[in-house]
DNA sequence: AAACCGTGGTT
DNA sequence: TAACCAAGGTT
């Protein structure tokens, strides 16, 4: 019995087009063979720890990430101690790690989750887009990661790999690039698979796809991808023109007892909130700020000034050492606290002034 | 819409 | 070394 033609050819067709992998059967099928696959949130991830992941993945790299994931989940093992905790002991697990509001965010939405969310997130993503610190992108990752449910993410990796491949360079609108990617991003998802497929996504961006020097010979899309064909591999994404970054002087005192510092707790908001730190100094006398705080001015020394840059301005810290007796302990207000230097590595401090206080010789 | 919000590593 | 870059969200 053999087969007629219409059955070989339509065989043949059904054979072609399996062998012609749609976008996504080329994400999930690269993520298995060449993704990465043992990052600490990868193991038997709870919605808690993928929720803690994706947080501290915003705007920050794996590697920076990995060690303080681990210190935080240490000190905040679930859902429940972290949102029972005081945000000062979050702001100590997080210093150094930078954007303290998603810390703030963090602290504030383990408390919505316990006490108004019935202990947990939803497998829905616009329910957890409502929560502080958690956008679009964010809700998304955790409804994929912790639930399986079928959503889109949109993150900086995710946008490189859909704006080279399908060549979206954007230009004169950056919504309406957003509201393309974003329709594209849902358009491409797979209907199982999701879990293989975001990271794959994710994974693609962070290692093939990269910013500068995108290794295209080992790519599932090279022959799919627009920028790879145009040769245009770095004009995806378009960067904004470059700012000049506003310079800041910052005048700091730094009060210390040989046993002690003086630190001051920063406004909620803002550069720094909610951190410890040195107090600012306007400009008044040394001598005066001294009998406020209740101690006896002994020393002072200018110190070489700091330099430090943030994303959107530049900084220089000039610090005036003080040594000090504390005369006696008067009444203080609460964002003013002393503390013991063998505290200042575990403080809710902002690097560039943690470095200071343990570069600096300040015992005795 | 655009500004704001950190830090460490790479080039 | 200065500039650039990295798993965004909020206001």
């Amino acid at each position: 019995m053999g087969s007629t033609p219409e059955v070989v050819a339509s065989g043949m067709k059904a054979a072609r087009s399996s062998f012609v992998p749609s976008f996504s059967e080329r994400v999930i099928a690269w993520q298995k063979m060449s993704g990465r696959h043992d990052l600490p949130w990868q193991q038997g991830g709870d919605a808690y720890r993928i929720w803690l992941s994706e947080v501290m993945l915003q705007q920050t790299q794996v590697r920076s990430v990995i060690p303080y994931f681990a210190r935080f989940l240490e000190r905040f093992p679930t859902l429940e101690v972290l949102a029972a905790a005081p945000l000062e002991s979050v702001l100590e697990q997080w210093s150094g790690l930078g954007y303290y509001a998603r810390a703030r965010n963090l602290h504030r939405c383990a408390q919505i989750l316990v006490h108004e969310r019935g202990g947990g997130f939803s497998a829905e993503p616009a329910d957890n887009a409502q929560l502080p610190g958690i956008g679009r992108s964010t809700a998304a990752a955790i409804s994929v990661f912790a639930f399986g449910s079928r959503a889109a993410i949109l993150d900086g990796n995710v946008r490189r790999v859909l704006g080279r491949c399908f060549g979206i360079a954007g230009g004169d609108s950056p919504a309406r690039d957003a509201r393309v990617l974003w329709d594209l991003a849902e358009s491409l998802l797979p209907e199982s698979d999701i879990e293989t497929y975001t990271q794959g996504m994710m994974d693609l961006g962070a290692t093939v796809c990269s910013r500068r020097k995108p290794s295209c010979d080992t790519c599932p899309l090279q022959g799919i991808c627009v920028a790879r064909y145009e040769g245009r591999q770095t004009d995806f994404p378009q960067r904004p023109k470059p700012k000049v970054l506003p310079q800041r002087l910052s005048r700091l005192l730094l009060f210390c007892d040989g046993r002690r510092v003086l630190l001051e707790r920063r406004p909620p908001s803002g550069i720094w909130g909610g951190l410890l730190s040195l107090p600012e100094w306007s400009g008044e006398s040394a001598e005066r700020f001294a009998e406020n705080q209740g101690c006896r001015l002994v020393d002072t020394q200018s110190l070489p000034p700091v330099t430090h840059a943030f994303t959107h301005f530049r900084l220089t810290i000039d610090v005036l050492l003080c040594k000090v007796e504390i005369a006696g302990l008067r009444a203080m207000e609460v964002r003013w606290q002393w503390l013991p230097l063998e505290n200042v590595a575990a403080a809710a401090l902002p690097m560039p002034i943690k470095k200071l206080l343990l570069t600096l010789p300040l015992q005795g």
